[in-house]
DNA sequence: GTAATTGCAAAGGATTTGCTCTGGT
DNA sequence: ACCAGAGCAAATCCTTTGCAATTAC
């Protein structure tokens, strides 16, 4: 119940490897490999149900706790980046950079591009700490409709 | 599932009246008029149980149900403001300004003030097109601990 | 009188967790 | 061997809904 907002959603890491490979997560388990790889496949945000749906379909077998569970680890250690949509689920993607960014999602299929603005980060810190806030931080996303959607 | 974002989180309405009237929300009911009064009370963001709670230790009698229905009507009328906190609940507030606008709110209180800032609204609709993206909309929030928590 | 509102309680839906089993190292 | 990680089902938790009983107007 209402416990408040601890900081940023979303960073990201970067990766030169093929994206079927674990590195520092963990153990390299098959069902990991699954998850990595479905994450390589597309730029779009998915759900954790939406890419349990897609493993199975390639014919992986694996469990939905599994793929909420890694999820979290990912995302937790940074290597995939985590948005809500409207009805507050959350979907993942894995992103290219890993500095701090935000993201302009297609409302229509999820597929987003990373973004970054300097001016906001100052903005928003500026703004935070003028009304006496400190250990400023901030969630910001960019909506629309892409070009394939439109 | 993964239903798309259609359009930014958080509005206002101006008041001039007390908060304790309904005005154009429907029918003047004793559920109704504890609601807007409770919202009128404070200005964190609460959570529709949390609204609840406080209705009831006030002596009122209500259903959460009440709670949730009334607040779903308010926010579509943009008489209050909704923000999610990180673990994706939803928290209300009555908000003064009736242009649109953002928040900078307390991590540990959830207290709040309402910021404008036209740059950012530029910075987001033209890098969105920028992108190639139409029908460009954007959530924002600033968070931070504020100077009573502190 | 009539339609909007309320109140429960049940239903939903995403995410998490308990616990045992399996497989990586 | 050891223990992280996987499976599955049960448990959470917020939020929505069905439906009969009320109540505003």
């Amino acid at each position: 119940m209402a416990q408040w907002h601890s900081g940023p959603v979303g960073a990201g890491a970067a990766s030169d490897e093929p994206p079927t490979t674990a590195r520092g997560s963990g153990r390299d388990t098959r069902q990991r490999r699954a998850i990595l790889t479905a994450l390589g496949q597309t730029e779009r945000f998915r759900s954790a149900q939406e890419i349990h749906a897609a493993i199975r379909q390639s014919g992986e077998k694996i469990g939905l706790a599994t793929v909420y569970r890694s999820l979290k680890m990912l995302s937790d250690a940074d290597e995939v980046d985590v948005v809500r949509d409207e009805a507050g689920e959350q979907l993942y993607r894995r992103c290219a950079a890993s500095r701090h960014h935000h993201h302009v999602v297609c409302v229509s299929c999820g597929t987003a591009v990373e973004v970054e603005s300097l001016p906001v980060e100052r903005w928003a810190a500026r703004v935070g700490e003028a009304h006496g806030y400190s250990d400023i931080t901030h969630s910001l996303e960019v909506f629309g409709t892409c070009a394939r959607c439109r």
